[in-house]
DNA sequence: TGAGTTAGAATGGCACCACCCGTC
DNA sequence: GACGGGTGGTGCCATTCTAACTCA
């Protein structure tokens, strides 16, 4: 599968979530996550401890053929010249957003430079906050009556994927947190959604 | 007091910091926000509600004589050459942080890309759980380490912030939240060091 | 700093002050708290909990010496001999009182009795409702008509000042209520004011 | 009747119960109100409207014989002589309190110099914050187990009575706040209970 | 003019949950 | 590794209080 993670805001889980959703595919088959960040967040998360895929700048990617999958880390704010790179060789695109008021809006207006390429795209709803805050379920309802395609997994705001992010792993090695399964429970639910939209 | 307000990662606060100082500076002297960000998100907020002081874009700032305290939104990764100019007409530079991982990577190189200019810059944690969280804590104390200047002030992360993005106003209007008011003081706090920091 | 708290009336605040200026005051230096209150509502406040300063009876004063800041709670309604002793020593007043008629009538009396001594005393508020109730407002517009110094900090009614009364702590230690750093900062206003005025 | 309201503490609604009870009685028969208060509150009520009973200083009481009902407010803190005779001359001594940590603290101490006379005596609690505080229901246990006979009748914390101070009259009187006669029929539950009491 | 009604703001208490730190 | 206690943020409900409006 190739896959491409965008959002026009940062801090809106987009980094966590390439990685997790590479450590997902990469269950499946060779793997690759392609980091198109100036900040090179993925690369750093890569080398700080160990990742079960590969981690490659975009400018320097190398020879593709042997990966199964690929995701790419794209920047907060692509032009539409690299915005339309990027997403022309990806069969699926995964807007991360997180449910607050400046995230939101940021993600409208993804998603309306996305509707002019005809690509797939899917809203994912990360960094939701604990109940009894209904942001999360707020978000998906403001999104419904946006009309945005969304994914119906969510991810929600641990303290365990600030720990992944510190090790350099995904939240499925990490150890000491109750909570870690759960988070990886979280992003497999939308792994086998994302193959399930690319495969139906 | 000419301040810019710069992160090299979104979702830090930087908008939020921006507003908040605006207002606070809004109290001593007229005070503009100039909005440099792609995603507008100053002008957006702005937009929805009334804040007690004008949000311009930077690209037509329009005459600033008049204004005693100008305060720049920048954009997440601007380009040095952006760089440069944003920071030549500051008097201060804040550089917000959020006390996870993959933020304090971007705040060192953003840090690292200031060191550049002749100019004052100080890191600001905001975001930060609550307790028995220590990610704020360990976040200064790796701030230290580090040797980058850092606030002694600091932001929580309420959700009050985000009703105020909602609504279009600060924080010092948020109803209906009892802890509204705490999240005021804090900003409030920035300000007054600030204050104290360009005057000392 | 040596205060003293008076009041001719009752139920104004008096012992919270107390505790609360002498709480404040112990962050700046070795502080006393002397309970001249015949009920020794002070002394009871210490022994039920940890207070961060020593509170003595009056009678028994010991040695003063080793304290930087000394704080007197007065009996409700001394007589002129004792007024005088207390005063004497004093190098301010603090006179609280509740927002309504019966304490403000009884505030006046005070001041009155206060005026014979060539002692600095300030009003302050105390115990004021929340909104919309206006009694805080008007209560200082008749100080001010009446001509009584009055500090522009005040104090509103919280509950967790009783709660801190239970646990024989000050606001600034109560647990599980998220108006008690509140209530805390408001008194933390009042030090302030205090301090600026015996020095300027 | 001869009733005496005493308190070792002030601000606990001593005054406005001394009104308001002989308000009631003033009902049944010529009542008389004496203020032994220093601070005079009673009579600076009765000074300011209008009250459907006398009220006179206990020094300069004058001839009672045609008085059918007489109301001693008392001072807050009187010494043990006056208290005897406050108290020798009375059926029923009424005690107010708060439901607050000091006033009860005061409460327990007046309770247990009233034992020492051969007098009847009451608390009452009084000045109970709305639901959902439980500062009333939890006061009345408190006393129960401290085995101070209690009135079963109590007095909640309402505006209207510090409306009635200004106009100098009592809650019966007040207009224009609905919740005023509510109040008035708190002091004549009261009232009722007391006489209740002194008959049976 | 006066009384009743409604809306808005604010407090207090509670339920729910996340996080950290002990102990077992 | 599991569990419980302590701390704290969020949302909800009941209540009070004021102001503005309506009605007689």
């Amino acid at each position: 599968m190739k896959l491409t993670v965008l959002s026009y805001k940062g801090g809106v889980g987009k980094t966590t979530t390439s990685v997790h959703l590479a450590a997902y595919l990469s269950q499946r088959g060779k793997t690759v996550l392609l980091d198109a960040d100036p900040n090179s967040s993925s690369l750093e998360w890569a080398e700080m401890g160990k990742l079960p895929f590969e981690v490659r700048p975009l400018e320097d990617p190398g020879k593709l053929k042997k990966f199964a999958h690929i995701v790419t880390d794209t920047p907060a704010r692509p032009r539409n010249k690299t915005l339309r790179e990027l997403v022309r060789e990806s069969e699926l695109v995964v807007v991360p957003t997180a449910p607050d008021q400046l995230s939101m809006r940021a993600l409208l207006k993804t998603v309306e430079a996305l509707r002019e390429f005809l690509v797939p795209y899917y809203a994912l709803i990360t960094l939701i906050p604990p109940p009894p805050s209904k942001d999360g379920s707020e978000a998906r309802k403001t999104l419904l009556e946006a009309g945005v395609p969304t994914l119906r997994s969510e991810v929600r705001r641990w303290a365990a994927f600030n720990r992944a992010a510190l090790a350099g792993t995904t939240v499925r090695e990490v150890r000491g947190d109750p909570r870690a399964p759960l988070a990886w429970l979280e992003y497999e639910a939308v792994g086998r959604e994302l193959e399930w939209l690319s495969q139906g």
